[in-house]
DNA sequence: TATTGTTATACTCTATAACTATA
DNA sequence: TATAGTTATAGAGTATAACAATA
């Protein structure tokens, strides 16, 4: 007898490689890395210390050093320095780091708005109704 | 008004950073990165050409190249050439590149399970619904 | 000439090991 | 000693430009 949880990850990790797919070739002209964008996310609330940064993104703690440097390079983040610790490192994202979160985040968007559009009133409501599910499936936690 | 299209792909966006980050934590610790684990899986219904195989991925020739390169190095996959045109090199996957596959799904799959199984019967049903609508939204073509 | 693929080169992303500075 | 972060180094993944071989 065939597990049915397995068999809907089965289904389900099939679909994950084309949703893979399919950012990849949406993001590919943006003048930032996917993985800039997701940093930019997380400063997307207020600045952040490198070790928060890292974990989130499941990252060691040197990679988020060269990342930052990338995105402090660039203009788009800015470090600074904690008042109470003075190891502690945080980082900010700027104006223009904010601006250009805003310009990748749209353009992903789009390109699945306009996917969901050409979908059924029907298969448009079964996508609906599982998003609260995927919440919870894909919870960071 | 807002475009009810746009505000659940603004939803489905914010979850796929989640998808990406989960996806990332899970392959942490396998012998083959994600990337290496994608084009095996394109081999998985038999040789393709390195044109092929780069569309596929959404890479560039010289990419696949080296992405080839060393999957061949480490055994997982073996260059052959066309018997009609010999301007075409042809890739396949070897026993042990599909024996590493067949790992590297299972310990995706193991991790989808264990979430999927955490989930209340409402919320998989939900997502079982939705799964073929999610075959044709990330449909790649 | 056009197509198929590789080589050369450079940049991003990533990790581990070793280091500095502060707590 | 333990924690926060950086530097050094190496390897994977990626692109563009230039090249070789074949059609």
């Amino acid at each position: 007898m065939t597990d049915p949880n397995r068999e809907l990850a089965e289904h389900f990790n099939r679909r994950l490689r084309d949703v893979v797919l399919l950012l990849r070739r949406v993001s590919a002209d943006q003048p930032v890395t996917s993985q800039q964008a997701s940093v930019l996310g997380s400063l997307e609330g207020g600045p952040r210390r490198m070790t928060e940064l890292a974990d989130e993104q499941g990252v060691r703690l040197p990679t988020m050093t060269a990342l930052v440097n990338r995105l402090e390079r660039d203009g788009l983040a800015a470090r600074g320095r904690d008042a109470s610790d003075a190891r502690v490192v945080t980082v900010e994202i700027t104006p223009a780091g904010a601006a250009q979160l805003h310009a990748t985040r749209e353009r992903r968007t789009e390109a699945l708005a306009e996917r969901i559009a050409a979908l059924d009133e029907e298969q448009r409501a079964a996508i609906a109704a599982a998003l609260p599910a995927l919440d919870r499936l894909f919870d960071p936690s």
